[in-house]
DNA sequence: TTTTATTGATTGATCAGTCAATCAAAAATA
DNA sequence: TATTTTTGATTGACTGATCAATCAATAAAA
């Protein structure tokens, strides 16, 4: 079995592994072992490739982010006008795989790590960054660039509020309901500031 | 030094202590050893008490999420009209003790183990009911019924967003800030209904 | 004397991380 | 082409540390 090239391909069933492992088990309290077998590989091979569980991660949560990044930049890439683009950031944070619970619990899972690991906070601050800067770019064409950091700071909030609720499943929403939420906040103080 | 009637002050002050260590440590995995050095007492009373580590865990989420309710009743109290009462609730979200690194950070992680934690759950998502509750009850007295809910999922969205981002640090806003943002969501909807 | 409070010492389990050894492909050499 | 050498992939077995949980013992009140 040994070919040349293999570790890409570990590395992506790896990566992979933990989140699915750290979405079914809703914790980062997962062991080596445990997503090494979900990969198909032995503990000692994914400690060969990241050096150390805290490495694998820190790679789990930048490879997730930059996947979703490229979702974003496509659905951009799709609309024409700046009200369709603010739907679009907002159907992509909404879309079905982000939605889905183990998705939620993974991420929940990693935005109490960036607690403690410096790096996990820096990767998860560049993607709230970047929530938020597409959000205001695209408000700028709508209102004074004033209320368009302020209502693009409310609009992320919601967000990732909705998200978090999501994740305690107490009253569960569906995706085209949390749509229509975050889609009604930007509609009604957008009309605010004409009226 | 064994005097009789410990019981209550020792479970106090370990699960005071737990809540100051899973801040500072900004995760659960914080061992029994570090909350009984925090009370002041060995790690062995603390399993005497409790029995084990997840009923003390347990029982720390139980009690914090007690004292905020006591907080908002109290609130609530000193509040006069709907609209008053909806500001009291939100003030009572972002009150200062609630608002520092530490209970965020702690709260973090209790959300996080809520998808391991049945019983965390449970009391979180009672939590969540009461806000919903607390704000629909008011609302209901500013605008039609079905409305009433809508906003009311907004407003607890933007709370718990507004909150979970103050845990990233990315974008440090001010607890009056906080408080504003919410209001105006509400305002600006309550505002819309009318016009 | 009984009960309550308290701890030091210990145990058993779990896990991250290491290491030496194996195996097969690729590259180099004859 | 055949043979040897090197290199990458892979693992089983092991180690050391950590930690929750237990327990027997002590001490002071009731």
């Amino acid at each position: 079995m040994p070919k040349v090239g293999m570790e890409p391909v570990r590395r992506k069933a790896l990566v992979d592994a933990a989140m699915r492992v750290i979405g079914d088990h809703g914790s980062l309290t997962v062991t080596m072992s445990e997503i090494a077998k979900q990969a198909g590989v032995s503990p000692a091979l994914a400690h060969h490739y990241f050096g150390s569980k805290e490495q694998l991660l820190i790679e789990t949560v930048r490879v997730h982010l930059q996947r979703l990044r490229d979702s974003v930049v496509t659905a951009l890439r799709a609309a024409k006008t700046p009200r369709e683009k603010l739907s679009a950031v907002i159907r992509v944070s909404f879309q079905a795989d982000q939605f889905a619970p183990e998705t939620i619990a993974a991420w929940l899972a990693f935005y109490a790590e960036a607690q403690r690991s410096e790096e996990t906070r820096r990767f998860l601050v560049i993607y709230a960054r970047r929530l938020h800067s597409n959000l205001v770019a695209n408000l700028k064409a709508l209102c004074p660039a004033g209320d368009a950091g302020r209502i693009a700071e409310g609009a992320a909030a919601m967000i990732d509020g909705l998200y978090i609720r999501q994740g305690l499943r107490s009253a569960p929403i569906s995706t085209e309901a949390s749509i229509a939420l975050t889609e009604d906040y930007l509609t009604t103080h957008l009309n605010a500031l004409r009226g």
